[in-house]
DNA sequence: TTGAAAGCGCTAACAG
DNA sequence: CTGTTAGCGCTTTCAA
């Protein structure tokens, strides 16, 4: 059914190192034999088998990209970014969702590692020691996307996020505000948890504003959790005329709160998000948020995992994207 | 470096044949060998090179994935539904961004073809001759999601676009709009243009209301194109009361166009969008709009690629999700 | 229950 | 410039 590079050469009258040669644009061979084989290549419809050519090429020209979530935009505009230049590298992306699993993880993992992918990317969460050493025993590329390691030996591109935050709460504090609240995702979280929270109690301390616990609430980064946490700050009745929140959805979530208690935006409650994806445009009011390139880490990140040579690290700046949702006080 | 399964076999003191057989869950050996081989593996840390299977077993336990876009949610949600049965029946998806660009599709699909991909899903496009005649000659299973086709034998998974449609823009007579524009895709898309626009129309003609050309803009779907395309409505000055998104980024598109001219939404003008992803839950209103349910609609694609022996469609229900973008007038 | 050996489809020496 | 041949790492008859 399916033509094989036997195929090719009987019809065409030459051996199969002769077609494969052609194919893989070699040398040794004449122009006359070229078209000759090209032209049977193309009347057999013959397709090279990837597969066989990895087995013997050691290579398959693939990645993997292990993402802890498949659910926002963050996710996707790193992954377009990935998968941009993966495509004009001419490799393919496999992605996989681990859902923050350790089982789901390991067994991506394996997988990948089974089918020999020429790389792995690993997205947005702390590197465990479990998931560590064996991508180290894997002994293939691997760069770290939107997080960091000091303990194995990946590269890694990502946005300083206590800096960020701090910037972000600089920001309310320049602007009048001191009695800021903050959404912030999990505590516990090494990467986009604890460094967010960090930065933001800096930035009070810098500013000689007192830190009070019962002003942060946590969420898990999505749009619900920052109603939730925004309903919880509100009740707990502080006084709060800004809150910073550790993503846009969040805060898109958190601003979804307060309109459906019909508290005037952003005059009686500034907002900052963290990302800048698209979700920031499509609040009202848009959201002033944290700038970092996502779709650009991606690339960096790819570029990072391919030429494998430089061990060097990536910290892409960050900004803020200034809408309408924070007002002066 | 990276143990094949012959050290294995030299270690564990049997043939290759034997370590094939446990790893593979056949039958054939004593309790005691499996142990043995078992543990040698583990010593080992050895991984069987899927390559080397697939050469042999002619399969891959891959699937690609032909989108026209990795930025919008729809996008998204579809691919989470299909990595989640994909991964649940011991699956790769690999991602390709088409981009809705011919040569890069061609391209794609020869590079699926070549790594000997299990099945390739097509989404959400016009399933042009161009496409259809390779896909079909290519002799795996195909499915289509989002779109559908009568002339190849590739089943499909969608939604009516056409019945839908005409449900949003009924909802919107239903509530007593008379004026309703229209803010589509490229009508020039056989499968989320044309056929919405022709609900749009037949809805408006069922109830007796003139369809005027000039009450439909175009947008291509994204954000940017959903304001630019209601602020052209807007300047037409033609006296609407609602309007009719045919995606909630284009409907949140248009109402950010909207706040900023400082028109009360939804008072002086109702919005309905179309897709039902997160996003309607970020527009203030919150967006009223046609829920199709996506994320099931990956997850029954990657049902139909796999058990290939049945050749059924499937089209799913929409609904309508109300939220607060409608009102009466 | 087990092993020897023949491929799977291709690439890469090595000869010629 | 071109062909022969030996693998790549695994599975699968076919014998034993």
């Amino acid at each position: 059914m399916i033509s094989k590079i036997d195929d090719v050469a009987r019809r065409a009258g030459v051996s199969t190192a002769t077609v494969s040669r052609v194919i893989n644009n070699k040398t040794g061979f004449t122009e006359d034999t070229r078209r000759k084989v090209l032209r049977v290549i193309d009347e057999l419809g013959y397709k090279p088998n990837a597969i066989a050519r990895g087995l013997v090429s050691q290579t398959t020209n693939t990645i993997g990209v292990l993402m802890p979530c498949l659910s926002s935009r963050f996710s996707f505009e790193l992954l377009k970014g990935i998968e941009k230049v993966a495509h004009s590298k001419n490799y393919s992306v496999i992605i996989c969702n681990t859902d923050r699993n350790g089982e789901r993880t390991l067994n991506y993992i394996q997988t990948l590692s089974e089918k020999r992918v020429d790389g792995i990317l690993f997205i947005s969460e702390w590197l465990k020691d479990e998931y560590g050493e064996i991508l180290e025993k894997l002994n293939i590329p691997v760069a770290l996307v939107a997080t960091y390691t000091d303990k194995y030996p990946f590269p890694y591109v990502r946005v300083d996020d206590r800096q960020a935050s701090y910037s972000a709460v600089s920001y309310l504090i320049g602007r009048g505000h001191r009695k800021i609240g903050m959404i912030s995702g999990n505590p516990e979280d090494r990467i986009a948890g604890k460094p967010r929270i960090a930065g933001y109690r800096q930035a009070l301390e810098d500013a000689g504003i007192e830190l009070l616990e019962a002003r942060i609430a946590y969420g898990d980064f999505h749009f619900t959790s920052g109603s939730a946490a925004m309903e919880e700050l509100m009740q707990r009745d502080l006084g709060l005329t800004a809150v910073f929140a550790a993503s846009d959805e969040m805060a898109a979530g958190a601003m979804a709160y307060l309109h459906s208690k019909r508290i005037p935006l952003p005059d009686s409650m500034s907002i900052i998000g963290y990302d800048d994806t698209l979700d920031a445009e499509m609040t009202f009011p848009a959201l002033t948020t944290v700038r970092q390139p996502i779709e650009k880490m991606g690339e960096w990140a790819m570029d990072l995992l391919l030429k494998s040579d430089r061990r060097e690290n990536i910290v892409l700046r960050h900004s803020i994207s200034v809408r309408d949702s924070v007002t002066d006080v």
